[in-house]
DNA sequence: CGCTGGCCAGTTAAAGAGTC
DNA sequence: GACTCTTTAACTGGCCAGCG
C-alpha cells in the first residue's frame, strides 16, 4: 500500500523535555535556547514515552485568549516520533473518513460526531451512515501510545472510562443487530504492526475487549506514522488476542 | 487515620444564545 | 438562514475539606 499522508501540521519547532507536570503542563528547551511553559494535551500517565531529555515538537498558537501559546505534539522516543496530543486522533480520524482512506471504514455518505447513546449517558466519537452496501456504523476512537517492541498496548493505565465503553459497545451490538459498532485504536506510533490490549495495565479492561470482540464488536487497529511534517495511514495492525 | 466527594488545572469542540 | 459570541462538558490525577 501506498501511504497516505493523511495530516499536515503547523509549523512546528523543536525542543527538549525538561519535565512534565500537574497534567496540563511541560517545560521545554527550545533550540533557541528559550525555556517555556508548554500545554500538555495529553492527561493520561504516557507510560514509556514521557523521557526527560528527549527531543519534543511544539506548536505555536498566536490565539491571545490562551494562557500557554505552545501545544506539545510529539516526542522522540525508542527510535521513533509518536504524537501526544490526544485531541488529534479524532480529527485525523474525521479526515480520513470523509477522504474515504480507513478500509473498512470507507463509502459512508455522512458521519456525525459525538452522539448520544448507551446505558451509562456515553457518547460516541462518530456515528456513520448513508452507505450503499453497509448498516450504520457507530465508531469509538481510543488513541495509542504505549508499545514495547513493535506492540502496540492500550490501555496503559486502569481505565474505568474505558471499561464503561466497551460495554456499552456490547450493549450495542446485542441491542441493535443492524449496525455495525467498531473500536478502532489510533496507533500514535510508525513503529508497531501488532496491536494488543494492555493486560498488565488493566486485567479488566482486556478480558471486557475480548468479550466484546468474541459478540461481533469489529477491532480496528489502524497504523500512523508520525513525523514533524505530517500523519501517514499505514494500514492495520494485526490483531492479537 | 483513612476514605469520599468536590474542585482545580488548559484546551477543544459542541451546544446554546444572541445578532444582523 | 447565516454568522458570531458565550457557555459547558470532557479529559485526569492531585489536593483538600469533611466525615465516621
Amino acid at each position: 500500500m501506498t501511504p497516505t499522508l493523511c495530516w499536515h501540521y503547523p509549523p512546528l519547532q523543536a525542543g527538549i523535555l525538561c519535565r512534565r507536570y500537574q497534567r496540563f503542563f511541560a517545560e521545554i528547551e527550545l533550540t533557541s535556547g528559550d525555556r517555556i511553559t508548554a500545554h500538555c494535551p495529553n492527561t493520561g500517565p504516557m507510560t514509556g514515552i514521557c523521557q526527560v531529555g528527549a527531543p519534543v515538537q511544539v506548536s505555536y498558537h498566536a490565539d491571545p485568549k490562551r494562557k500557554l501559546a505552545y501545544t506539545w505534539e510529539m516526542i522522540f522516543v525508542d527510535g521513533t516520533w509518536v504524537g501526544v496530543n490526544t485531541s488529534l486522533p479524532n480529527r485525523v480520524i474525521a479526515s480520513a473518513l470523509a477522504a474515504g482512506i480507513l478500509p473498512e471504514l470507507a463509502g459512508y455518505g455522512t458521519q456525525q460526531r459525538e452522539v448520544a447513546y448507551g446505558q451509562e449517558r456515553s457518547r460516541i466519537d462518530f456515528y456513520l451512515a448513508d452507505h450503499p452496501q453497509q448498516p450504520p456504523a457507530y465508531v469509538e476512537v481510543k488513541n495509542t501510545t504505549w508499545a514495547q517492541g513493535g506492540l502496540a498496548l492500550f490501555p496503559d493505565t486502569v481505565t474505568m472510562r474505558g471499561q464503561k465503553h466497551l460495554r456499552e459497545l456490547q450493549w450495542l451490538r446485542q441491542t441493535q443487530p443492524d449496525t455495525r459498532v467498531c473500536m478502532l485504536y489510533f496507533i500514535n506510533r510508525g513503529d508497531c504492526d501488532r496491536f494488543a490490549p494492555g493486560d498488565s495495565a488493566d486485567p479488566t479492561y482486556g478480558q471486557l475487549l475480548r468479550a466484546a470482540y468474541n459478540q461481533g464488536v469489529e477491532i480496528l487497529p489502524y497504523r500512523f506514522a508520525i513525523e514533524p511534517t505530517g500523519i501517514q495511514f499505514l494500514g492495520t495492525a494485526k490483531l492479537v488476542l
